[in-house]
DNA sequence: CATGAATGAGATTTCATTCAT
DNA sequence: AATGAATGAAATCTCATTCAT
């Protein structure tokens, strides 16, 4: 139970224009069928019949559940990685990074819905898979973050263990006023919140000195090309 | 898939003591099982057999799957969150709570490692069951957050977000250095760095000069830079 | 393919009298659908449908089609070697006991048809089972050729490779004779003629006091020009 | 279930040397997976695989795949008779012719380790060519035999109940000691026990004065007591 | 209370064969 | 001739739940 590979497993390309469309029809059909019902309550032939293949067809592509639902999962966070870089690339400031970063997240989950049960599942189906997702996440963040505190934009501290926290909290966050949502102020409001949170979190001058003197430091840095890999 | 229980169910209490018993070990096995083997792959076979008991055993205390599982983490939930409400008794102030309620969740996941696993099982399982458990959470936190804004410890913000926030970042921490653990300093350590973060985050006087003498430990331990570009 | 256990696989017993009767069911049926339609085209649910029970009740006695087939050739030797060893039991001399071994044999060969197509399969279902069958034949064969040759009864030669040959020539001779049949004279004409090669095969006094007598006809042919067409 | 054909079907020779190369390929390949897996167990796509060409060239030259293994039985067949015959052309009587017989099966059977398992497969694919099989053999047995016989070579007796009783004795030696070999003293030993067991089986003088002087090896290695009781 | 036999729906997976290219 | 994608029937096995004892 759990097999896990420890790398995302090498995908055969079919030969043929027909099958690479194939192919494609099942991933997404997959994704959508994951979503809704759940890896385990998910049965092949449900993926099958909405992707309207024979279900044999299925075994062409893929050789069981486990593999397709890997691939989905890697597929979607490569996604949704990539899209946060592209929202992120032209800002100014850790933070505005930050709140972009949040936004289009957000965003995504609002559209993709099933995210959140689709990586959570994962957990359980291929614990490697799981990791992958955060971990590489996490890469990105720290990448990030270390810029950031090398040009003295946010206090120095352990970067991985400040990006599990923005991971962590944006995740909940998320889940609260995107996908639970009814009351409370909405996405925009917490947001808001959240920001002044982190802002303060990681602020390089938390309080005092700093602060005080701001209006002679007032000048503070500059920080130029972002580009943050993320 | 997914019946959900808007409320906690009733559950009802064998009449003798040697049922009361029989039923422990029942729920016990469970907690055991689910962790080790997920919802779906554990049978109910699975659960009588580690209780050493019949399997028709089994439905002469709970109705039937679902119910069992439903139990086990409303339980792990309640005694979570007793163990840290008495953890927390005696502190002074909001930052030494968040600490020590940090502290003690990490314990609390260090000697019941499937307690993520069950969890977030819980989310395709029971979905009411699986909000209550983070609600029940954030009930208390709103609660504690709002005493300290009240007192002027924390600064004026939406409570609840906060409290998603801070229960976001302990998970995710928890997940990553006790979980996963491997390298990065340790629960310690990140406690640390998490504290720092935090303390910040939601300092009343996010600048204020008091800061720097309120807490001598305000100067953080210089993290060992992480190089987790990778 | 072929996983082969070493050694004939513990049985679970039934606790009560009623699980017992219901696996006697099972084993009888499996004995004639294999026989009917061969291991790999019997399936499971041919099995229960002879036994009349539901398929899932299989399970509860048996783990595989592989084990309830080896158990049906296992006890099927032992039967058929059970007979042998009465029908033998008040023979004067080996001649004797190998006719009366043989006939019994050739009996029981038409009385349980499927026998041969049994026994055969299990090569290809497994090794170990297969090589067990005739494994236990030789022994009591060997036990009862030693004695034999120790009296003086028949000629010293290897014990266990005159048990093959003996059980390689019944083997065929019942597929032709009893399975194949259509001509020939049948089982009593073919076990004389088996019992005169058996007899001059094994006598201990292959060049006896007879052939002495028989001298005049010593000289014989000079036969050249094979040719043998074979 | 087992069609069986009552004789070898017409096989097609592909026009073009490409073709027959292609055919021959899929032949040999096929007699290596149905020796390895079973018929059962071996798919076309194992066999297209192992000869290297497109799944669906297989059905250019065979209908199905029942086809393709009764092509492989026939000429393994064909092959083992030619190259018996072929051993036995120089032979002088009819024990040498038997000597040399034999020692030429268990080459086969060495050196082609497959044979007993596609062979016995037979039996459950196509029972025509099983019986075949052993027919095309006795009856080059009978033939030879009668007219060892006529010479007064061997002693008169039903030649095809003679010669199924050869037929199953080399069968069983060969499985016993050349595919299962382990101890045992090996093909040579087993061999001059099997020779002294037919010679005076089927002598002409059952107890001839000659045959002692006849052959010196005809001592026979006095065999290890087997002690398998049982 | 406790037992364990029985059920049957449902899921995954295999594969011979067809067919369009 | 050769290719390989597509099909769908069939088979094995699992397991929550029921029920008679």
């Amino acid at each position: 139970m759990n097999r896990s590979s420890t790398s995302p497993a090498v995908r055969l390309v079919p030969a043929t224009p027909r099958g690479q469309r194939t192919r494609q029809r099942l991933l997404q059909a997959a994704e959508t069928v994951f979503g809704e019902k759940g890896y385990e309550h998910a049965s092949i032939a449900d993926i099958t019949r909405a992707a309207e293949v024979a279900l044999g067809t299925f075994y062409v592509y893929f050789p069981d559940k486990q593999s397709i639902f890997v691939e989905v999962v890697d597929e979607l966070g490569a996604r949704l990685r990539r899209l946060i870089a592209e929202a992120v690339a032209g800002c100014q400031g850790r933070i505005e990074v930050e709140r972009e970063g949040l936004r289009t997240f957000f965003q995504f989950v609002a559209r993709h819905r099933n995210l959140y049960r689709i990586v959570r599942q994962a957990e359980f189906v291929d614990e490697a898979c799981f990791r992958r997702y955060y971990d590489l996440f996490a890469r990105g963040y720290v990448a990030g973050l270390e810029r950031a505190m090398a040009e003295g934009e946010v206090r120095r501290m352990d970067p991985e263990a400040l990006a599990y926290c923005l991971m962590g909290l944006s995740d909940f966050l998320g889940m609260r006023w995107v996908l639970w949502q009814d009351e409370g102020g909405g996405p925009e409001h917490v947001l808001d919140t959240a920001m002044d949170f982190i802002r303060h979190g990681m602020d390089a001058r938390p309080a005092g000195a700093d602060t005080r003197s701001k209006k002679g430091t007032g000048k503070v840095r500059a920080p130029r090309s972002r580009k943050t890999t993320r």
